[in-house]
DNA sequence: GATGAATGAGCATTCATTCAT
DNA sequence: CATGAATGAATGCTCATTCAT
């Protein structure tokens, strides 16, 4: 069995990391099934024993590079030592757009589907403990001083602002190269959490 | 001359038309050109004289498209009386949102290119008056009683956030359904307005 | 393996055969992919399983049939047992020529590439043992009583020569035909290989 | 009449010195018949006024331009003042070959035309003076000291041979570069000539 | 004569998918 | 499990030719 299953499991990866490889530099429409399986060296048929098609392999890639983008940032968050939901979640966004400046192709493989792919990935793929980004999340906001309504929406709006405004920023520097843009994008950010606060219930 | 160009226009729209009905029934990657020929009642050739390919006549039609949304919107604010620019941007907003979820093919089919495809399609695209959009909305700042600071990076952040949490709203119903999630949304575009107003030059 | 195998040669033959068949039919131009493999049982994914395009084929079958020419040429010049340089060279071209003269669809298949084709096809395409052939001339001169200088340039000169006049005359019967233009052709080889000829070392 | 006329011509100049560009540029097979209407800057269906199609119009050049050589040569043989048939046939060849080799666009273009484009223009295409080429050569070999016997057969072979050989030589420098080719190739020709003078009727 | 919009047959090429080995 | 040869439908695109103006 370990020697099968290694083996098996080996394809596999291959077959992942040359699609992935493949999709960033060529482009999904541009990447053939034949490109894929040629260059991670393994027959055609093999393919088809581990993923329906090419938007197969592309949405459980998707959501897994999401989820390696926030698990990262989650880990830098918990050494930092960072404390306050306003300054965490900025923290978490602010980790993101770093790496992401540096990784284009990355960026413009997840491009906008960064919300999907973080926060609903478990629905779309079968990825086993896909939202644990979400409850993460949510403990992050118990654990404020504060009390929050409505939590999902504030984290579903920041998710989708930051996606959106920060994708355009950093593709295209437009309105703003994106370290000027921060400055705003953040301001924001700190309004939305504000928003969602609960009157302080001074006891 | 009147004849012969006329034809011309005849059958150009006849492609667009066609196009646009196949793209939001099918799809776009399974739209073949010859789809589109045959149900325009044109000869194959003929769409290469007015088009490079699929994507060519794609981004045309997204970029009318969202013009069309946009100045409809600014046509009933014109209409309506409303005044001030919170209240105007959130009429426009409004407007456009209810007529996208009357029209999810064409919701999907412009989907999160709305925003760029409306305030940059100037450069991309020739198209003639293009980003007389984003000269409307200038004149509805300049027209406010209060002064604003940063002006193009606010109607950005608005425009990116109504568009992209507006459309998985729309989309998805996720995290609420888009009349649920309207409240939320216009709150935060208030804020972020407020944000970028200068200091009420009390007098 | 054998059975795979089998099938695999059996289809790139009658591509060969079949585009063979055709290219002297209705010449390379007028001869569609779909035809070969139309007329020779395979699937149209199949031609490009082994052949890069149409050209490609053609190249391959231009090296191929000038190899056969030559080589019937030297089994027979074996068999006949021709002594001499002069005499043998001249059996070869004759005898090559009278296979043309009766196979005009070859003769102008190979047409003018006849000596390229012979000479130069393992530069050109990775065919095997392609110039055999040359070795075999280098043999015969070897073999003659007689020395010879520059002997690369002499076979060079000849088989140009014979070629393209030869091509000439078989052709169009210009300036005359074939069978009377022999004898000045043969003559003419006969001068070429004496200019070549050391001067006899008679000890 | 003039205007008009005049009018007329500069078109078909045009279309003639557009294909002829086009046709070394891109190669005949991938120069359409659009490339040239367009570059040349007439309408479509001017072309087919004056051309049956791209093969028309590919003959008239290879003729025309083959004509030019053999003219270019001829008047600088005037010039020149050579005497003997040898030398005369050798410094016209050596003028074309020199020609040829500053201009490989050319070569390539005539290539093994030459020498079927020189003799049979008249036959092929309706040009008015094609062959006087042919009267020339004739009216050297009369002047010469000499008499010679099968005049056509000479002229056809030492053609033919110095088309063929010469053109490989330039073209790839095989089996040696054209300079040091030379003298091989005017040695054979001076053997063909001699082969055909006729016995020096000596009284 | 000249134009150039329109045509549509024709063709090369790709590629997801299957299945015998 | 894995292979990779074979398939052939699907499709994008070209281009010579026509003809109304």
């Amino acid at each position: 069995m370990g020697k099968i299953d290694e083996n098996k499991k080996r394809k596999k990866e291959a077959l992942y990391n040359t699609a992935y490889e493949l999709f960033i530099t060529k482009g999904i429409n541009s990447t053939a099934i034949s490109d894929i399986v040629e260059k991670a060296g393994v027959a055609k048929g093999t393919f088809y024993l581990y993923f329906k098609d090419k938007y197969d392999i592309k949405n459980k890639l998707v959501s897994h590079k999401t989820q390696e983008l926030f698990n990262a940032a989650d880990d830098a968050l918990a050494i930092s030592g960072t404390k306050g939901l306003e300054e965490q979640l900025i923290f978490i966004i602010d980790h993101i757009v770093n790496t992401l400046m540096n990784n284009k192709p990355l960026l413009n493989f997840i491009s906008k589907n960064l919300v999907m792919g973080a926060l609903r990935s478990t629905l779309i793929t079968g990825e086993k403990n896909a939202n644990e980004i979400y409850e993460k999340f949510l403990k992050l906001v118990e654990q404020d001083e504060y009390s929050y309504t409505d939590v999902d929406v504030m984290l579903f709006t920041i998710v989708e602002l930051a996606g959106s405004a920060g994708y355009n920023s950093m593709m295209y520097e437009e309105p703003l190269p994106i370290e000027e843009y921060k400055p705003f994008l953040y301001r924001t950010i700190r309004l939305i959490i504000e928003s969602h606060r609960k009157r302080t219930q001074t006891s």
